[in-house]
DNA sequence: TGGATACTTGACTAATTTGGTCGGGATTCT
DNA sequence: AGAATCCCGACCAAATTAGTCAAGTATCCA
């Protein structure tokens, strides 16, 4: 598994709105500005994660977006498959998106057993953690704040 | 971490060199023939191996390549870092490839928290293994066999 | 009703990476 | 000498990545 730009930056936007998540939205410029996140370009990427129904919009003069589920029922592993793939190694031990691959036996492939391991470890670390678990994570790594836009994400 | 093509096909060739280890050297065309990659793009992968210092060959008519250091002195986790860059998810936690982020503050991010995490998980499922491992590895997945050329790997 | 604001859609692009191929040279064994 | 084998660098097409851009549509407010 290896983030992309792309990735890192959907990762970015989704956690800024879990972190100001509630009834109203916040707008694209607001998060590419705090991000420091190409503005062009994050549309294109909050588009995708609209359509694959982790966020939704609002437009017009009060526009914006917003988590579509709560935070907690929004895993990172589910984003990552859909922004980047497999999150395994290997097509070949990809449960989402088992691939075969080219070596004579796959029940007798020692290399492919090693990166089942692979795989289980990285899923291992992804499963179960939400944005929920990260919007902890930022208010754990930082002292109390005031204004919640101030979060160094 | 992702693994290529490339890297698969480095793996496999060294995993034929593992268990065909000795003093005695192992041509590409066989290696290309039994695990059915091009001979071609094998002989380059092998020669970036060599210039990495974990394959050695030797020129002329019974010429071929064996391994440089014994298959328990060579661990997955080298090979990849040689062939696929960075094992981590991201290059700001990544220890041999370490790249700073977009990010404003590193030590307050909590998706970095995470990728740490995610990186732990990879090295620890891959320090530690060697080509010696994988040949056990290859020997326990298949029953006895006569011919060490006939493993399928 | 008409701006102004913000999301939407789809096309476009430049640079890099990936997965190879190819020709010919250098070595070594017989 | 000749055949087999590795060695080296150039080359190439297709895919991916990281964006940009123009024009369109929806919404709010005066």
């Amino acid at each position: 598994m290896k983030l992309s730009q792309r990735g890192e930056y959907a990762l970015r936007a989704l956690l800024v709105l879990g972190m100001n998540h509630g009834p109203e939205v916040v707008r694209i410029r607001d998060i590419a500005q705090q991000q420091n996140i190409p503005r062009r370009f994050l549309e294109q990427i909050l588009n995708d994660l609209k359509s694959a129904g982790f966020v939704q919009s609002r437009r017009g003069v009060a526009g914006g977006y917003r988590l579509q589920r709560a935070p907690d029922g929004i895993s990172l592993a589910d984003i990552i498959r859909h922004l980047e793939g497999p999150l395994a190694p290997v097509g070949c031990v990809s449960v989402n998106y088992y691939q075969r691959c080219s070596c004579p036996d796959e029940a007798k492939c020692a290399i492919r057993s090693v990166m089942q391991e692979v795989r289980d470890a990285i899923v291992g670390a992804l499963e179960g953690v939400t944005v929920s678990h990260l919007c902890d994570r930022v208010r754990d790594l930082q002292g109390p704040m005031d204004n919640p836009l101030d979060y160094i994400i």
